[in-house]
RNA sequence: GCCGUGGUAGCUCAGGUAGCAGAGCGCUUCUCUGAAAAAGAAGAGGUGGUCGGCGCACAUCCGACCCACGGCA
């Protein structure tokens, strides 16, 4: 097993400190870094996204940020592209890629190598299909799909939508899935901070993104032309902060329920991580350097 | 002191001609096939301010008291 190729994954909820363990272990470990962030993509989302800066980065060349324009739409298939690519590339280095981030979805489909039916979003079909109730997709999706109806969330429109886009366009079922193999190993790293750490954490770091200019961040997106729609899509900052600017929140608001909404983001984080046994969960810098030396050395 | 209004889930409150106690938020748990910071689901929480009365039966009707808020003195 020697030659075979290695990824180190790091994951864990928003605020635990990732980027900055990230850094060390890189440096440590002749690594360079693939972000696995859903928002760190974009160009212009800085404060919001908490993006390492330059000078945080010490040197270690990091992939996937700013690979996006926030007026465009970017997904998952996008990013395992993308991400397949870095990958390569850090291996023709002779280097060791380490894949951290938050976005659950991004990391599987990486790693796992997941592949996504080959059937591009349609937005016509879907502003139609949305005019339609969820129930009604549903049967639709019964008819036409059965297999897929059985399993699907069948309360959920996004992904009613989804399914039967690959049914209609494809002309057949959507198929059950089947990891591939991704052509390397990995080790998955989580950081854990306990609820209340964690929260603490969440507030500090809300206060010194909104005193390094978070407000300004999504005043210029909008200026550059990201409409308020799209920014409220982005969620969490992006979503509250321009609330308060159009008014609709006063500041006290905006900070007490984006705190509540990031507190709740990281819990959904961890629900998505908790059942991937494969995680092994460390506890400081130190845990995370065994573990990865004895992995490597295998 | 008098008058009025209110006291129901952790919070904000619905309802109530007596018949198994509700919502939103929060909390807990969970789902995830090209939006994933997205989109969804489930669950746990109540001696209905206190005491007494009438009733087969009271959160609901009657009385007293306590507490909060507003007005008058």
């Amino acid at each position: 097993m020697k030659n075979l190729k290695k990824i180190i994954v790091i994951l864990g909820p928003t605020a635990s400190g990732k980027t900055d363990l990230s850094v060390g272990l890189a440096k440590k470990f002749n690594g360079e870094i693939i972000s696995a962030d859903s928002r760190q993509v974009y160009k212009g989302m800085n404060i919001g996204t908490g993006k390492v800066t330059k000078k945080e980065m010490q040197g270690v060349p990091h992939y996937l940020l700013d690979v996006a324009s926030p007026k465009k739409r970017f997904d998952v298939v996008q990013f395992k592209k993308l991400a397949d690519k870095a990958i390569d590339k850090i291996y023709k280095k002779k280097k060791v890629p380490f894949l951290v981030g938050g976005t659950g979805f991004y990391i599987q489909v990486v790693v796992d190598g997941i592949s996504i039916p080959n059937v591009k979003p349609d937005l016509t079909l879907r502003k139609k299909l949305e005019k339609k109730t969820v129930p009604e997709l549903y049967k639709i999706l019964s008819k036409l799909d059965p297999r897929r109806a059985g399993d699907i969330d069948k309360n959920n429109p996004r992904r009613l939508i989804r399914a039967l886009e690959i049914v209609l366009k494809s002309k057949r079922p959507v198929p059950p899935i089947q990891p591939e193999n991704p052509g390397f190993s990995s080790l998955y790293l989580g950081v854990k901070r306990d609820t209340k750490t964690l929260q603490k954490l969440i507030e500090k770091r809300l206060i010194k993104r909104l005193d390094e200019g978070m407000v300004e961040e999504v005043e210029s997106l909008h200026k550059s032309g990201v409409s308020w729609k799209r920014l409220e899509e982005f969620g969490l900052e992006y979503r509250y902060v321009t609330r308060y600017i159009r008014g609709k929140l006063d500041r006290e608001e905006m900070i007490k329920q984006l705190q509540k909404e990031i507190e709740h983001y990281a819990k959904r984080q961890m629900t998505w991580f908790k059942k991937d046994k494969r995680i092994k969960w460390i506890k400081d810098k130190k845990g995370a350097i065994t573990a990865i030396d004895k992995y490597l050395n295998k």
